[in-house]
DNA sequence: AAGATGGGTGTGGTCTGACCACTAAAAAAC
DNA sequence: GTTTTTTAGTGGTCAGACCACACCCATCTT
């Protein structure tokens, strides 16, 4: 009879039940016990529902709380995706270059909008030696403006990671150019200044 | 004591286990009950975990016969991310930009690429109207070879429908001015195309 | 009156055992 | 050898039982 299982149906009623009540970040759901009465259906498969939704990110869970929406930021997701998903030598090829344009469109985007007082700061970030080459970029995502880059970029970052490659090392004069280029809202500065941080050649042929 | 959830746990000991025995797509994985023994955990728990990974899309289950490992496209989840995720306003503008943007990225590598015989038969479907405008850049995105492109902009292109804009219409002579321009790998002019096909006045400012 | 204490209650976390529905392979019947 | 029946194994679901924890509030202490 039923072919869909239960915690599918479960969790598509949950949808519906977040988008009817409006519900969003931080608000909380019903109990576990109260949406198997509410639904007919077993607690367990109410469970299975929530921690499927729970590794999605989508949800959070609290022992003697409850079960909360969640602000999602695609994090397990990327963990887990990432080290079922890069097999192949051609997959990491496709994480660099995918890597590389992504952080190309924020630069973009950055040279667009930020103002220069905002680059300044991050400017004198880089001078105090106090940021990875992670988080120099996540910086300035954050001046784009867009979450969705920001989260893409994040996943792609991880993938990153999960390649062990050798170690991006800090190349300060390099983060500085970029940020000179970007102030000075110069594009074929701030493409050659990435260029050079990123050890590519022209990146015409070579991508 | 247990800090960290059963149900986590066992996904974790899932990902050893695969990685361990090389297992691949089509694999089946240890039954439920087998797992709940070797771990030493409740059968309810090894559920969670495994309806969790199902629901990502990693694994499959077929009554009667087992688990099995899957062969992965980001599926389901897509679906449901965009359901959950896109709630304000904000949110909505950044995938359009994103989109974009990554679309502007496929064009550079299909121009870096793509021979004109692939784009000439492109063409020649264009020529016959029988493409949407999705599977026009899905065409496009195909001559990139970079599957992670692709993913990353499927589940754009699904966000963007979750959006339920107006529909895209079919341009077709902007389609066919964007190959000519792919072909003659004359950047600037892809570029235009592909302003005037998304009715981007500079791509500036309004950015 | 103000603070500290301690249950009560509700919540998620986990386990167990019991059926059911279904599949595939083994056993039995032909 | 072929067909049918049985059987063992698997996922699907439910119900009930504890546990650990968080929070609220009446109670006790000061």
């Amino acid at each position: 009879m039923t072919n869909t299982k239960v915690y599918l149906e479960i969790v598509k009623q949950l949808r519906e039940m977040i988008s009817a009540d409006n519900l969003k970040s931080g608000d909380k759901i019903p109990s576990e016990r109260e949406l198997s009465e509410r639904l007919n259906v077993g607690r367990s498969s109410v469970r299975e529902a929530l921690r499927a939704l729970e590794l999605l990110g989508l949800i959070e869970t609290r022992r003697g709380e409850g079960t909360f929406i969640r602000d999602f930021r695609g994090n397990q997701l990327v963990q887990l995706l990432g080290t079922f998903i890069l097999q192949d030598e051609k997959a990491k090829l496709d994480v660099i270059e995918t890597k590389n344009l992504i952080e190309m469109d924020i630069l973009w985007l950055v040279l667009k909008r930020a103002d220069a007082k905002q680059l300044l700061k991050l400017k004198s970030l880089v001078e105090s030696d106090q940021l990875t080459d992670d988080q120099f970029f996540y910086q300035l995502i954050e001046l784009t403006d867009n979450y969705l880059f920001s989260r893409i970029w994040l996943i792609l970052k991880d993938y990153h990671h999960s390649l062990s490659f050798k170690k991006v090392e800090y190349k300060r004069d390099s983060y500085l150019m970029l940020i000179e280029a970007l102030v000075e809202k110069d594009e074929e500065k701030t493409l050659s200044a990435y260029r050079q941080l990123r050890n590519l050649s022209i990146l015409t042929d070579k991508y």
